[in-house]
DNA sequence: ATCGCCTCCTGCGCGC
DNA sequence: TGCGCGCAGGAGGCGA
């Protein structure tokens, strides 16, 4: 599902809806998700006061004055905005109730997503502990991109697609990164020269940049906390294009399989 | 340490 | 119309 450009315009659109709000009341209508909701935790934040909506790679942060709330929307989630106590179609497995009469709210059909608490630092929360640096930060820059890159054998596919490498590059950006890089997803990470992994950082930066820009890329349930579909999605040169013609070189847009994802790629401009 | 495979789950589109 | 199949935006966990 959502790949960072959509988890961050999740951010925005619900920022401004219960920032500094008081929650006043937690509905789960699951124990869990990917993992157990942890249900007592996130109810004893009840009352407390909403200081920070943000995000860390594809979680997004509640922070409250005791204690933090950690939602990932995994394949199939999103989140949107509704009136307290709207009515609930299937799939809507957790609100989280304000004093202003909004609700947050998960709905998440594969639950491959989750809603978590912690009461320590968010940076050392065991799943954010180990996350790569932000793509859009100075943190995500060459000479660390260079010195992760040495002596890995993996395909640089799946190599970008490690959350603890770098965060956000899910398989639409890191196929659209890839080609406009004009680098082969096969490639083996550690025989990519300095050149060509510059120009791939300067992708990815970029295209998640501008799928920002737009509101994420708009597939089957990502809608946007507005309930407006993304527009990124017509923009995209290799993703889902299998058999079409290139949008440089008119030849065939490939599939493989890497991973067990599904790669897009186009045979003549990305040669090696 | 590194890598590749498996897994969780529902829904949808396709071919028959 | 119905059924079975394959595939879908993630990523932790495991075994080799």
């Amino acid at each position: 599902m959502p790949e960072l450009p959509e988890v961050e315009t999740s951010t925005r659109g619900i920022k401004p809806h219960i920032q500094g709000q008081y929650l006043s009341r937690m509905v789960m209508r699951r124990d869990n998700l990917r993992w157990a909701i942890p249900k007592d935790e996130l109810k004893s934040l009840e009352g407390e006061r909403l200081l920070e909506v943000g995000r860390r790679g594809k979680y997004i942060v509640l922070r409250f004055t005791s204690g933090a709330m950690l939602i990932h929307l995994g394949m199939s989630g999103n989140v949107r905005i509704v009136n307290a106590g709207a009515d609930v179609s299937k799939h809507d497995h957790v609100d989280a109730e304000f004093t202003n009469g909004k609700a947050l709210r998960l709905h998440d059909p594969r639950r491959f997503g989750c809603w978590l608490y912690t009461n320590g630092p968010i940076d050392e929360h065991t799943l954010i502990k180990k996350l790569g640096p932000e793509p859009l930060t100075d943190d995500f820059n060459l000479d660390y991109f260079w010195a992760q890159s040495r002596g890995k054998k993996q395909a640089v596919k799946t190599w970008v697609m490690d959350s603890h490498l770098v965060v956000g590059v899910g398989n639409i950006y890191a196929c659209e990164s890839l080609f406009l890089a004009k680098i082969n997803p096969k490639a083996v990470v550690g025989r990519l020269s300095k050149k060509r992994l510059e120009r791939l950082l300067h992708t990815i930066k970029h295209v998640l940049a501008a799928a920002i820009e737009q509101g994420g890329t708009s597939l089957k349930d990502f809608v946007g906390s507005d309930g407006k579909p993304g527009y990124f999605k017509q923009e995209l040169n290799v993703y889902g294009r299998s058999g079409e013609a290139c949008t440089v070189c008119g030849q065939s847009v490939k599939q493989i399989t890497q991973g067990q994802r599904s790669t897009f790629y186009c045979g003549e401009c990305q040669k090696n």
